[in-house]
DNA sequence: AATGATTAAGCAAGCAATTGCTTGTTGGAT
DNA sequence: ATCCAACAAGCAATTGCTTGCTTAATCATT
């Protein structure tokens, strides 16, 4: 393959630092920011305690890297299951378990660092903020169209807080081994939303 | 005042304690268990770093005793407020706005303490939920209530689960200088659930 | 192709600061 | 005189991070 893009060192560099990013983001959410420590994290990858200040420069550096990762999966992931849904009320129950589905779904559980910024200084606060506005947009967009066409229970902006307070704090309660499955909980999600 | 319950010495110790656990609730909620150290609590009501562990065995003790008193301030401040109320959607509309103003006003904002569960060991854990568990059935009830002649949008277990949600969540975004008020969350919420 | 220079990736060891908590002591109220 | 409440001082462990070095792979030049 004479045309690789990388070379072996390059391929190899990158995954080792995203196996870094997963398994901080993992313990993150597993144990939260400060309760873990950079041992930890080195470890769950098989390195030595002070391997893993190669890849980032700091342990805040590591948590920024895995939320804005984990959002932008987010984002795409939705994009890609609204693509081509033109009716809203079809796209807006589409999202709510796409949704539902990177907070709950898998071992990642990256949406849930963003409850970890306060951890974070303003200046990289104000980048995830950035990138979780954008998350946020697809859906006030989503929200106002069906609001104007009088299906909404509530104004769009306050539906848009309540909404995601609904969904985002399934992870206090949501077993996947019991009680309602992920079609459930969105289907009474969207039951509240619309009209 | 001879029929006095309390000595002075008492009634100070019981101040200076009442004082640590406020501090350190304002503080846990503020910055999060982790991230406040003893001495930060300590400096917070003009003590010395060791102080605090002449009232409290340890931090955790401290984050325990923080949860069950807040929970308990809330769960009475509802039952005031539910106290002869009959109509289980007036109850509900009363019950709703309660539970926000525990959860958004004035400066101790407990319950959002329950957030740090997992910085306590199993058996505080499971002291923490009990008293957590008190206060759900409370809602449970009513809702039941109002499932049982057909105004709720959705079963009660579920309802109870999303509700808390919309509730609970508007911690992340509620500003009091802005925005919308208490009585139009309250309002709001209650609009997503009554049928 | 062979050789020497450079770099990527990580290890071994440890530093400096912070942390929760303990011990012995002291002033003041009863 | 007694004892509550707090202080002063510090210990032992942990923490994020740094430094100097090693090993192997890659690159440039002959």
């Amino acid at each position: 393959m004479p045309t690789g893009h990388k070379r072996q060192g390059s391929a190899l560099e990158a995954n080792r630092r995203d196996e870094l990013l997963r398994a901080a983001a993992r313990l993150f959410v597993e144990k939260g920011f400060d309760a873990t420590t950079t041992r930890d994290i080195a470890e769950a990858v098989g390195m030595r305690s002070g391997s893993p200040f190669y890849h980032f420069r700091s342990k805040q550096d590591l948590l920024k890297a895995a939320m804005i990762e984990g959002l932008e999966a987010g984002h795409q992931r939705l994009q890609a299951a609204v693509a081509g849904i033109d009716d809203p009320e079809r796209r807006l129950r589409v999202m709510i378990r796409s949704h539902l589905g990177t907070l709950l779904e898998g071992d990642c559980h990256a949406p849930m660092l963003v409850y970890e910024s306060r951890s974070l200084g303003i200046t990289a606060r104000a980048e995830i903020a950035a990138v979780s506005d954008r998350y946020q947009q697809a859906w006030q967009a989503t929200l106002e169209q069906l609001a104007a066409s009088g299906k909404l229970r509530l104004p769009a902006k306050p539906m848009r807080l309540l909404l995601f307070g609904m969904l985002n704090w399934s992870r206090q309660w949501y077993r996947s081994n019991g009680g309602l499955s992920l079609d459930e909980i969105a289907e009474a999600a969207a039951e509240m939303v619309l009209a």
